[in-house]
DNA sequence: CTTCTATATCCCTTGACAGGTATATGCTCA
DNA sequence: TGAGCATATACCTGTCAAGGGATATAGAAG
């Protein structure tokens, strides 16, 4: 399941459907993914349950679901276990990622996928 | 960082190390790897600030690092108000089947979101 | 110093997978 | 029915990463 998701094209194609279902050529041009690739990770994505579609004429519309993510948070369950032990280590990361940022304006950005 | 994650015998070590720390020779006998291929995924491991390690005479000892971990809980953030929104959805229909039949609703735990 | 133990790295082969191009399939509408 | 659009699939090729085996490094012990 997490090959699945190591992809960064099908991870933009996830954060795409998170706003809501779209069809294979909207997703084409947003992404600025040739056809058959996106159809191509639309196929994985399918057949590991992280996505479903339904026919809409000529065109698929393509949306989540959620069970995939539900696995991985299940996953990182032990492991969140963990590091909310090391609350210490999180504000010394989160001034880190603050100071990294120090481009961009204060207002909240949009986010960049 | 989601390659790293995505390959099985790495996700055993880091399922290893939530534990307890270990030194190579102890993953490698409870894992039953080979102690070059423990090493290379350890590199790996450490590379991405999933572990670090310290000295203790010719061994070396592994132990997680929470950084990488959160950064996936923060991918999984938007799919998880997806998903939870659908879980209560779901609930919300199953109260109304369990009415409908007459039948005491059974309190359930919320699902953390 | 020599040897033993623990770990890291190097080299090589192999397999998986992603992208590109061409083509097939399927639906719509004139 | 045929043209045209939307999507899926087949085939080819290059890349990359994992495992195996040999070897290098480094500390410990005698």
């Amino acid at each position: 399941m997490f090959e699945i998701i190591a992809e960064p094209n099908r991870r933009a194609i996830l954060s795409l459907l998170v706003s809501s279902q779209q069809s294979v050529g909207e997703i084409e041009r947003q992404l600025r993914m040739a056809q058959p690739t996106v159809s191509k990770h639309l196929r994985v994505l399918r057949d590991a349950g992280f996505v479903e579609s339904t026919v809409d004429a000529q065109r698929r519309l393509y949306r989540l679901k959620p069970e995939p993510f539900q696995e991985v948070d299940a996953w990182l369950a032990p492991f969140r276990r963990f590091w909310s032990a090391h609350v210490d280590a999180l504000e010394r990361h989160l001034d880190i990622m603050e100071k990294k940022k120090g481009k961009e304006k204060t207002t909240r950005p949009r986010p960049r996928t």
